[in-house]
DNA sequence: GATCTTTCTTAAGCTACCTTATTTTTTTTA
DNA sequence: TAAAAAAAATAAGGTAGCTTAAGAAAGATC
């Protein structure tokens, strides 16, 4: 059994009895996937949220001209999905694809809904997931308003180093918003003076 | 009675009886707020999250050089605070002012608290907010990774006609990260070409 | 209703970051 | 383990957006 991690992190926030953890996982369609394997491709339906059990997903938007912006990055013990998509029923954004192998636990739209229903505490574990994300979202609006390339890389080096070292370089220029190219002057120090 | 706003705004998503009415409104502190008047300064704790029944307000972070990059407005229906302060009780990192003569209700966090006790339905109430909240930060996510200035300041036309009759030119521009001149320089359509 | 302040515009010179291209290094795959 | 593919580094030239500054317009204040 691997729900452990998933209930681990549930319970970090609200706590189950035994038969909540039940009707809770019975709902979870456990998946494998590869290096490089797409969860989610944009145009498509974003039918559910996935937490990361292990390994490493990212999502990105990809634009007419074919340029990525990597939205986020989630390992284990995150969450991920294209959330505007999900909620609405509306076809994909963004694009979900595996970093390195992970496996990852899936839940539907109407899975989540009756479970709100069914047990409201997850009302509360999921405004407490919603409101980091927004706090998250919110600092990183401030820090691409505010701050040069440069700073923005020294702070995602601070904040996320496992993910740093698990990812491409390109993959980190296009979450900061610039070409790999610049990040290679950047981490060359060769843009100082 | 000027709350009929603030509970149509709570019922669109979760329903009250007269009794939880009561119970919520009680903890509501009304205020006035006048034109270019400070709510929350930077530094300061960060108490309420504050609900805008009539004016616009405006949330911003001001760095050491002294810029000001605008993170949100907030107009009639719309919930604001400096969140990431607000639910860990630490100095605030934005300032909102009114950007005109405004009516706001405040809730503590306390009572807000408390309130999730209480009245779990407000669980999901918040729970929506933040969904929404979250959705919104990073469609401007993607939006500042991808798109030109140009771009963003269409759109935010589009999106926000109210706000933009509302508020000045800098204003503007400090929310799409750009100097009021460029703005300008945009607005002349001299860029073109 | 005149003065003071702030906002907006315009313009010239500048810089952070982009584009394109080439080479080197690392990773993937047969 | 060799070949192919992808990532990273480096460099030259280009552009979106910044800085500084000065004048015009609009708002605030007495």
């Amino acid at each position: 059994m691997l729900h452990h991690l998933i209930l681990e992190n549930i319970t970090r926030h609200i706590s189950l009895d035994q038969e909540e953890i039940n009707s809770f996982v019975c709902h979870l369609k456990q998946k494998k996937v590869t290096k490089k394997e797409v969860i989610l491709k944009g145009g498509q339906a974003c039918k559910y949220i996935n937490f990361v059990h292990s390994g490493i997903l990212r999502a990105y938007y990809l634009d007419k001209e074919g340029k990525q912006s990597t939205i986020m990055f989630a390992l284990t013990d995150w969450w991920i999905t294209d959330m505007f998509c999900f909620i609405n029923n509306q076809p994909a954004m963004l694009t979900i694809e595996a970093v390195e192998e992970s496996i990852i636990f899936q839940l539907s739209k109407d899975d989540l809904d009756s479970l709100y229903i069914k047990i409201p505490k997850f009302e509360r574990f999921f405004r407490i997931i919603f409101q980091n994300a927004y706090i998250r979202e919110q600092l990183r609006t401030i820090q691409n308003l505010s701050l040069t390339a440069e700073e923005r890389y020294n702070i995602f080096l601070n904040k996320y180093p496992q993910v740093a070292k698990q990812v491409t370089q390109k993959q980190i220029a296009s979450y900061l918003g610039i070409t790999p190219e610049f990040l290679s002057t950047i981490r060359g120090g060769k843009n100082k003076k």
